[in-house]
DNA sequence: CATACTGTAATAAAATATGTTACAAATTTA
DNA sequence: TAAATTTGTAACATATTTTATTACAGTATG
């Protein structure tokens, strides 16, 4: 199981994008993904926190976008919604006397890390801007 | 949440590495991963239909590696375990009256379906023996 | 024939993700 | 200034997925 919260990040923000003069109300933009109003409002926290949306409470209020489009990375998002990908770790303490036990989550660490340096290098080309002109 | 599918087989495997010549238990591998003997044997049901290992039922039973660990890559255990990585999808149906909700997915799979480019790339350069030899 | 395994199904428990309700606080607009 | 609308957040409920457990039939060994 992955959670949604990239593919919902990315949404609000491709969302914001497209209309860059207006505050869209969290409700507006949970109609697009069909997901509660609660969840948007809750990963526009995360992005307020990492200031690259800002909002306006009360009537009329919502959120926009706070940075230029041309100049966040898909790379930050993805920085700032996981913060790693991987493909598990041994979940239970392993043994600690059987020599693969000892080492093996510190071997999936490094592998994962050569992973995560791939995944960064390409999603660092690619800007909202242009994951958004797909659209 | 991820699955530990990948870390759970990785480890098995490398156990078989470390004694080619020995049918290992389910119990013996489970002990050393600190897990249920029976989710071991279920990861090797799947080991055994793509006919990396061999097992031998009855008293003195177990598995065994079926292949040379000099040939079998980690991508093939990735893609054994994983079908792919990601970063998620949107999970309800997003709204097709919307540009972005209607093409979301399918910009995302795209998105996606490069990353595991190059994470293939990555683990198939990677055999079971020179992970294995790490430890 | 007793023992010790695999193989597999069924079920239970735990963990995580998602959804819902509720409401205080803020801001607009009439 | 009062009504309406929206954010922000907490608390709780539900759904989904993962992991563990139990059980037992089938199979090989000695």
């Amino acid at each position: 199981m992955i959670s949604g919260k990239f593919a919902i990040t990315i949404h609000i923000l491709t969302l914001l994008n497209k209309f860059p003069n207006d505050y869209l109300s969290s409700e507006f933009i949970a109609g697009s993904m069909n997901v509660n109003p609660v969840l948007v409002r809750k990963e526009i926290a995360n992005l307020k926190a990492h200031h690259i949306v800002e909002s306006k409470e009360g009537k009329n209020g919502g959120t926009k976008l706070a940075v230029n489009s041309s100049e966040l990375t898909l790379k930050e998002i993805f920085e700032m919604t996981f913060e790693t990908i991987g493909l598990g770790f041994a979940k239970n303490q392993p043994n600690p006397d059987c020599p693969v036990g000892k080492k093996i989550n510190q071997n999936l660490e490094a592998l994962y890390s050569e992973m995560n340096e791939k995944v960064s290098a390409q999603l660092q080309n690619i800007s909202l801007e242009d994951f958004s002109n797909q659209f």
